[in-house]
DNA sequence: GCACAATTTAACCATTTGGTCAGAAACAGG
DNA sequence: CCTGTTTCTGACCAAATGGTTAAATTGTGC
């Protein structure tokens, strides 16, 4: 299926998941167009309509490459490793995604927002399922007193919530810091170290 | 203005706002409908734009009845107050308002998200204003070693992100804890005091 | 209960939207 | 260079969308 591609079929898909990304991360499912893709796309409608079949097919295409790559960080945490500098580490990890793919960010952040109707299960599924595990990881590292005690489930979600506050409230961010500022993640990635460094010291 | 408002003005209003506090606040500006908020508040689409002029006017009232709310708990910061009781004070009214007015907070994430066309000018005059201000308080505070060092802005940030984390990604908090635990707002708050109180600790 | 204003609605309109289709171009391999 | 396949496009369609209008209905002060 994946090596029956042309090389024409395998450009023209990427051109499009590219474009899509754009404006599905800009105004989710349901406020973008299909001429909007395809215009930032530089196709016709019907030329995008060749490649899938449907609005709703590119966007579940988004979503699913999504997930893996959304996991991938906290995947990476590793239970025998060092506790502290594993889950600063981890911490590092997310913040580069917000800094290199403030898009995929953006789009789960609107899906999400909506309710999450086409990624539901795989939140109550993989998501939840890997949460659930490096949590107990965090937990035993607390039992054991190699870090602070503190609630392990939102000590993930604060990690989440502001690593990702970076990709998707960046025009905020940017405006409240002014123009003399132009990147804000040298000073985030300070902060953040600061913020959990204290909170884990035993 | 406001006085010659009927009764039925006020209320139908009110309800045609509170519909589209529903419906603007899941599906951002350009994903909702008209007719989907008129069925929200029970009424037809022309009764609707009987007393608002258009689809933008009902989303603009919304975003300036927000701005106001939205700003309010930080405006209370006292400078002359306790710092860190006044900071732990400030993270507890805003994870209040994630308590209560989730849709509020949804309403204003959609919109930074899409790039923050329609409160562009908000967020880079009252919001950067106060924020400027508090932040040098704050920034004051540090100088004086009441509180511990750290970058005031992104303090700040912090605060927004992971207060209004619970309302925004309202769905994957509960998601990931599972049907167990109903109410995700105590555990927060307890966390958030002792990820802060530590930061803070001199 | 009457005159006048406020409220509501059915019917309508132009544009946009997701999607189709038949055929035209471009591209292969022999 | 010819034949079959892949790629692309203009024209089209039904439904949905934001909005209008004229007329019906309801409310209000007297």
């Amino acid at each position: 299926m994946g090596k029956t591609q042309t090389r024409i079929q395998k450009k023209n898909r990427e051109t499009i998941l590219n474009a899509a990304l754009d404006v599905f991360s800009q105004f989710g499912f349901r406020g973008s167009t299909l001429d909007q893709i395809a215009k930032t796309a530089g196709l016709s409608k019907p030329n995008l309509l060749y490649y899938f079949p449907s609005k709703e097919a590119i966007h579940a295409e988004l979503l699913s490459q999504l997930m893996d790559t959304w996991l991938d960080p906290l995947h990476d945490l590793d239970p025998a490793g060092e506790p502290k500098a594993e889950i600063l580490a981890y911490m590092r990890r997310k913040l580069e995604m917000s800094r290199n793919f403030p898009r995929e960010s953006r789009l789960f952040a609107n899906e999400i927002l909506q309710g999450a109707p086409r990624i539901m299960a795989a939140i109550k599924g993989e998501l939840k399922q890997l949460t659930d595990e490096k949590a107990a990881v965090i937990s035993g590292w607390m039992q054991d007193g190699k870090i602070a005690n503190s609630h392990p489930y939102h000590l993930l979600f604060s990690i989440w919530s502001l690593t990702q506050h970076y990709a998707d409230f960046d025009v905020q961010v940017r405006a409240v810091l002014g123009d003399s500022a132009n990147d804000p993640f040298p000073d985030a990635e300070h902060y953040l170290e600061t913020l959990f460094g204290k909170l884990l010291a035993t």
